[in-house]
DNA sequence: CGCTGTATTGACCTCCTTCAAATGCGGTGG
DNA sequence: CCACCGCATTTGAAGGAGGTCAATACAGCG
C-alpha cells in the first residue's frame, strides 16, 4: 500500500505517528500539507529573533536548531530540530519569534499554510492528537536539556545529548547500525550543552577513549548504546517515544 | 461591571488577557471553568513524575514549580508556576507526566475538567488562542531559561531570574511598589538557577549590597528595577506579555 | 599546494562547589 | 519572658571542574 511505504519513509508521518495512531486519510492530508518543499543550505536563517514568525515549517531532512544570542555574542542552543519536527508559527500570537531558527546542514523544508493547517486539525482528530503529542514533547525535551546542562557533569551532559538524538533519530527511521550524520561542530556541540567548544573536545575525547563512541567525518556512531545511556543516567521516558521503537534493537 | 472587576482581581483571567481580548462572556466562561479550588499547602505534591497528569489545573495563588530529580538526588525546578498559571493535562498523551509539580507556598489551586475545557476551547475563539498563548509563553520561557542557566554569570542568572518573576508578577497585579511575596528559600534559588544554594547566598548578597534588591522574611523588594535589568541583559519581550503592563510603572 | 575552518592539546586561571561551622530566626512549650 | 528546637541563612577555607588563551595539527577544497 502506498501511504504505508509512505510513512515509513517520510520522518514527518514517522514522527507524530509516534503520538498518535494516524489512518491513512490523515497520512495523506499530512502528506498534503507539506507539498511545498524547498532546499536549504547549511547554516541558513529561517527564522530571526525579533521578527515574527513567518509560517510553520517541517523539517524533512537534515538538521536546524533554535537559538538565542546575548548582547555579548554568546549563543545558546536552545534545541535541535531534526527530521520530521515541526516548528509551528504562532500565527498573530506575538510580534517576536522569541529566538532564531537556523540550519546546520543542509534540509529540504516543507511549509505550512496555517490556514491548511487548522483545516486538517478540525477535521481529523488523530492530527489534532498528534500535533498536541508534538508540542508536549518539544516541551519535555526542553525540560530535560535544562535538567541536562544545570545538573549533570560535563561529560554526562554530553553522553545524555547523544543518547537523545540517537532515540530521536531512531524513532524516525534515520540510525543505521548504531551510526547517523552529525552535522554539528564542536563549537555547535558548546552551544547546545553550555559548555566551550575546547572541553567539548576534551569529553569528546573521554567517549571515545572509552570506547563508547565513534565521531569522525560528520558521522556519529554508537557503540555500545546500553552503556552510554547508563553513564548518564538517560531514560527516554521523557521523549514520549512509542514503546518498542527507541531500543537499541528493533 | 462585574467581570471587569473580576477580571481585575483574578490573576488567571489578567495573565491570559494578555494573549488575546478577552470578551465579558469569554471571561465569565473561564471563571466558571475555576469553580472547583481548593487550598494547598506549601511543598506538597500535585504531580509525580513518573505517573500519567491527573488533571489540568489552574494556579490562583501561591507560588508552584515544575521539577525533576537525578538518580543521585540533585533537583532541577525547570520552571515556576505564579499565579494566574495554568499546567494543562496532556489527556492521554503520555503515561508519564515528565516532571514533578509541587506547591512551594500555601495555594489555592483550580482544578481543571478536560471536557469543559474542550467545550470552551471549541465555542470561545479568544479562550482558545489565549491558551495557545498561555503554552507559547510557557516554551519561550523554558528556552530563556535554558539561555540564563547555561551562559551568564551567576549574579546575572539570579537577577535575571528576579527580572522575570517581576515582570510576571506585575502582569497579574501582584506587585505593590516592587515589592512582592517571594516564598523561595536560598534551596530553592538554586534548584531554579542550577547553582548551589551556598553560592546564591553569596549572590544575594552581591544584589543587596549593590543596592538593587531587599530580600528579608519571605518579601522581596526590588529597589531599582531599570538597574537590575540593565545588569543581566533582561529584555522581557520573550514573555509575550501586552506592552504597558510590565513597566516600572503603570 | 596553499587556504580556511575545524579539531586537538597544553598551561594557567577562576568561578563555583564542597565541606564545615556559626549565626540568626520563627515557633513552641515552660 | 525565656529556653530550646529546627530550619534557613551566612561565612570561611580549600579544591576542582571547566574556562581562557594560544599554539599546533589536520581535513576538505579550490
Amino acid at each position: 500500500m502506498i501511504l504505508r511505504a509512505c510513512a515509513v519513509s517520510n520522518p514527518f508521518l514517522r514522527r507524530l505517528a509516534h503520538g498518535a495512531p494516524l489512518t491513512a486519510a490523515e497520512c495523506a492530508a499530512l502528506v498534503g500539507l507539506t507539498r511545498s518543499q524547498r532546499s536549504v543550505g547549511p547554516r541558513r536563517s529561517l527564522v530571526v529573533e525579533a521578527e515574527p514568525v513567518p509560517r510553520g515549517l517541517v523539517v524533512l531532512e537534515g538538521w536546524a536548531c533554535r537559538s538565542k544570542v546575548l548582547r555579548d555574542g554568546q549563543r545558546q542552543i536552545t534545541d535541535l530540530l531534526l527530521p520530521g519536527d515541526i516548528h509551528l508559527q504562532h500565527a498573530g500570537l506575538s510580534e517576536h519569534a522569541g529566538h532564531a531558527l537556523d540550519t546546520l546542514s543542509t534540509c529540504t523544508i516543507a511549509e505550512i499554510d496555517p490556514g491548511q493547517l487548522a483545516a486538517l486539525i478540525e477535521r481529523w482528530p488523530g492530527v489534532a492528537r498528534a500535533l498536541r503529542w508534538s508540542s508536549l514533547q518539544t516541551e519535555s525535551i526542553l525540560r530535560e536539556a535544562l535538567t541536562n546542562n544545570g545538573r549533570r557533569s560535563a561529560s554526562r551532559r554530553l553522553a545524555h545529548l547523544i543518547c537523545e538524538i540517537l532515540a530521536r533519530l531512531r524513532a524516525v527511521g534515520m540510525v543505521d547500525d548504531g551510526g547517523f550524520a552529525w552535522p554539528l561542530t564542536q563549537d555547535d556541540l558548546g552551544d547546545v550543552t553550555s559548555m566551550t567548544s575546547v572541553h567539548v573536545n576534551r569529553m569528546v575525547k573521554e567517549l571515545r577513549t572509552a570506547g563508547l563512541i565513534v565521531l569522525a567525518r560528520r558521522r556519529m556512531t554508537v557503540l555500545d548504546a546500553e552503556r552510554l545511556a547508563a553513564s548518564c543516567d538517560f531514560r527516554p521516558e521523557y521523549l514520549h517515544l512509542a514503546p518498542g521503537r527507541t531500543a537499541p534493537a528493533e
